[in-house]
DNA sequence: ATGAAAGCGCTAACAG
DNA sequence: CTGTTAGCGCTTTCAT
């Protein structure tokens, strides 16, 4: 009798009201027979009313059908109370977040204000809309906007980017560490017993530098500079298979490719498997992010975990503790990513140079 | 004198804020020699202000960074001049209509405001929160709800689902013919010279329903009935894959595949290939909605399309019309999908029948 | 053309 | 515990 019953009646409350206008706190109080304040203490769970009170508050507002007007309430109140938060459809990652971000935000008391990042309504409009809300903070998914604009927003409302680099030191970045995370894979990988290792990467964003710095670091780390290769990729599928093509055309095939991101890997995958190539005893593939595309049975794509929820958490915290005025020590979180061992890789072929 | 010092100071006195307070009309009004009204009426372009006037105020508006709150401005106003969105993430296919919606309603002077269907925020927790920030209209992406309680919402203002089926009398929908687009793509292999077509459906939905049945039509007034046959898969590439899989276990292959939808399709694609079926020589695949993944160049999918931003139109005018108190003579728009053809349809092999 | 005043629905400070 | 009184920032009559 959990959510379905209670859904049905919360909802059908909602429009139990005269067509014309929605019942206001006003109505509720003289229903009950007491004043709008005292009704709007019950309304809100907020002390200072009777039991009696409380009662005949509540179903004279079951009654009436009524819910609060959360504009009307969020003008009264001094805090909004709400987080904006702009993301990229799109992006499977951000699809992770923004449910990690509702969670939290509920636990801690929050609404959450949503703007979308499309290609007709770009990041900047977005942060406009959100702006006009007047919510208390901003958080931007995988935002890697380096305009000053956002430095000039950041002046006035805590900052949040999620995944993404940003330098202004007035912004807070939550995000994993990326080098460490292209390490866990490299090892994984040559503990498997593969030398020629190539990274795609993902293009000219900061977060893409960051993966091939990790990628750099952890080959020369295991003595293999020599064999490593970086191969121009991008974000999308498309800019995998593409890669993968031209590791294809040069003929000298490497054991292993490590892609920028999920996409990108899904891209190489898809690329090889029509090549003939055959993953894993031919070649392993290890993505990045971990979304669900990577956890598609048919997919079964080895890759680098990002704890959404744990990110969501820590964004929803920051958020909290930078509008109470809290002194926080790190501007920036680097959370540890973890690889998730999927089917994508295996055994290196013996080779040549073995 | 005014009572600008005396409030000014009260004001400064509660907003001891880090932020400091953002500017108000009456701080432009003030700036600009004219009361907050006037100020009021040249930010939202109302007539009945002088030139000078207007420049002045627009001037002080800039110098101050003036931004008007939207929560004051929905409250005072009669109506609120926005439509809520519920839509969830992950599918493809609303990212585009997301981005159609937000054109569409910025032209017709439309505020959006979005809530997220989630694995923590359901469809249910979704519409409550719109209906709180008292949007005008709801606008529900690939809903499918068969619970009352949209039944109930619909009675209260109007509702309008892109994409998707209800069959309440009181709610608009707005999708394309399936049925059509099915045929549509039945006719292209057909004139490719297919004759043994599966369809992989798209589990209990109506959506899946109808373009099932667009597929037994189609078959049928081919005279391919007996060639048809329909096997289970759903929305996403691990059921397509799955499905795909059960079709090569079968070993009598087909020539070519329907899916319920590009993700799907991906999934059939995918397993086909890597069991080294050669797509579209050995067999031919098509997909459905023309997501971006459809578009990508190494899937390249022969898809059905839907026009997402004409979509997007007429859900806005319609929502804009029933507001309006308009007479509306069709709940249902069914728009015409169109055949796009890429590169995975192709002609049929010689087989033994023919 | 302009301004004063009265709300929109709610919260919050302050009396009783 | 409860009601009264002020607003929140903006729009909207209704005078001037």
């Amino acid at each position: 009798v959990r959510d379905g019953d209670g859904k049905e009646n919360r909802v059908t409350q909602l429009t139990n009201g005269r067509a014309g206008r929605r019942p206001t706190l006003e109505d509720v109080g003289a229903r009950a027979g007491v004043s709008r304040a005292l009704a709007s203490r019950v309304i809100r769970g907020a002390p200072g009313a009777s039991a009696q009170a409380r009662e005949r508050v509540v179903t004279a507002a079951a009654e009436l059908g009524y819910r609060p007007d959360t504009r009307a309430r969020l003008l009264a109140q001094r805090s909004s109370q709400s987080l904006g938060v702009v993301f990229g459809m799109q992006h499977a990652f951000h699809a992770a977040l923004v449910d990690g971000l509702y969670d939290a935000a509920e636990a801690g008391g929050y609404e959450l204000v949503l703007s979308a990042r499309t290609p007709s309504h770009d990041e900047g409009r977005a942060v406009e809309t959100l702006l006009d809300y007047r919510c208390e903070a901003l958080i931007l998914l995988g935002s890697e906007t380096r305009s000053p604009w956002l430095a000039a927003v950041a002046a006035g409302l805590p900052v949040i980017v999620v995944g993404g680099r940003v330098r202004d030191p007035a912004i807070d970045v939550i995000r994993s560490a990326d080098p460490d995370g292209m390490r866990q894979a490299i090892d994984h990988l040559v503990a498997l017993g593969h030398r020629q290792i190539v990274h795609v990467d993902g293009g000219h964003g900061l977060t893409s530098a960051d993966r091939r710095r990790g990628y750099r670091t952890a080959m020369r780390r295991h003595g293999l500079a020599e064999h490593g290769r970086i191969i121009p990729g991008g974000e999308a599928e498309e800019s995998g298979a593409a890669a993968a093509q031209q590791i294809l055309d040069e003929g000298a095939l490497p054991t292993a490719v490590v892609a920028y991101n999920d996409d990108c890997a899904v891209g190489v995958l898809d690329a090889l498997v029509r090549a003939g190539v055959d993953v894993p005893a031919d070649m392993s593939v290890v993505g990045y992010d971990d979304t669900w595309i990577a956890r598609l049975s048919h997919i079964n794509l080895t890759t680098v975990g990002q704890n959404a929820p744990r990110m969501a958490n820590l964004t929803v915290e920051r958020a909290v503790a930078r509008l109470a005025g809290e002194d926080v020590a790190d501007r920036e979180v680097i959370l540890p990513p973890h690889l998730i061992v999927r089917g994508t890789t295996g055994v290196a072929q013996g080779r040549a140079e073995f």
